[in-house]
DNA sequence: ATAAATTGTTACAGTAAGTGTAACATATAT
DNA sequence: ATATATGTTACACTTACTGTAACAATTTAT
């Protein structure tokens, strides 16, 4: 599963979370959003260890929100979802060359992909779940 | 070889071009970048067909420039490599809901995605082949 | 206590994708 | 003709991904 199908599956999944406070399981989330229970039991347990959603064993249980929608940002669950930094990209670094013109190279782009990286970021940051909710009426 | 990869490789044989203005052959080419002779005549010849290298067969072939540094940008030798668009970001699409809350939370995503590849291709599209020249002297 | 339901994690077979290299047709200069 | 170069294809090999099942741990109902 790619990054941002992640993204879009996690944000899914908290949607219908969002709909009511009552706990759901997983069987119930994964039919709604279209993906096999043990996969999105995977997701959600990666969301569960960030603090974003709550998740109880036994007959009554099952996942629920652990914050308000307004208080979830888009960026804390890609970083809940994603081990390596956002939309990290990387550069090919074992070549041999004797006088450091790869390496210059190499550090450019680096350099341009944090850039990059760090306004994509922001952008996630401005958005919360509550945003979302309200333009998917 | 991830875009990314590409790309910077792709930056790597370019500069090694703009030394001088005799045709390289990919041997040479490849041993300076630090690639397979083959993989690199392969990049070599996308960026080829969108005219930023030009090549001759024969003894006195090989590749060099068909324009100068400051003519190229990152955003043209990205999209030369690149068939599917800059940093293109995919969205599960084949969930089965009735309501059409996933189709309209796909569609914020892709939304989302677009913009933040026209800001990156906006970013690349200021950055020639000689201000990277000139920034790695 | 026992049974039922649920999460969280692991395992695994099957599939898909990526990699590196070689090979060869085509083209060009000597 | 021969040598050298590009451009493309093919292929074996490896790596990664995928979907599903299975099971331990936990909690509630009876």
């Amino acid at each position: 599963m790619s990054a941002s199908t992640k993204l879009s599956t996690s944000v899914k999944a908290l949607c219908f979370l969002a709909l009511d406070d009552k706990p759901k399981n997983s069987t119930e989330i994964a039919a709604s959003v279209g993906i096999n229970a043990s996969k999105l039991r995977k997701l959600l347990s990666m969301l569960g260890k960030s603090g974003i959603v709550k998740s109880d064993s036994g007959m009554l249980g099952g996942f629920s929100l652990a914050k308000k929608p307004e208080e979830i940002h888009l960026q804390e669950i890609y970083c809940a979802i994603e081990d390596r930094k956002a939309f990290y990209l990387n550069v090919n670094d074992d070549n041999l060359e004797e006088n450091g013109r790869s390496e210059k190279i190499n550090h450019f782009f680096l350099d341009l992909f944090s850039e990059i990286q760090v306004e994509i970021e922001n952008k996630m940051t401005d958005i919360t779940l509550k945003s979302i909710i309200d333009r998917i009426k």
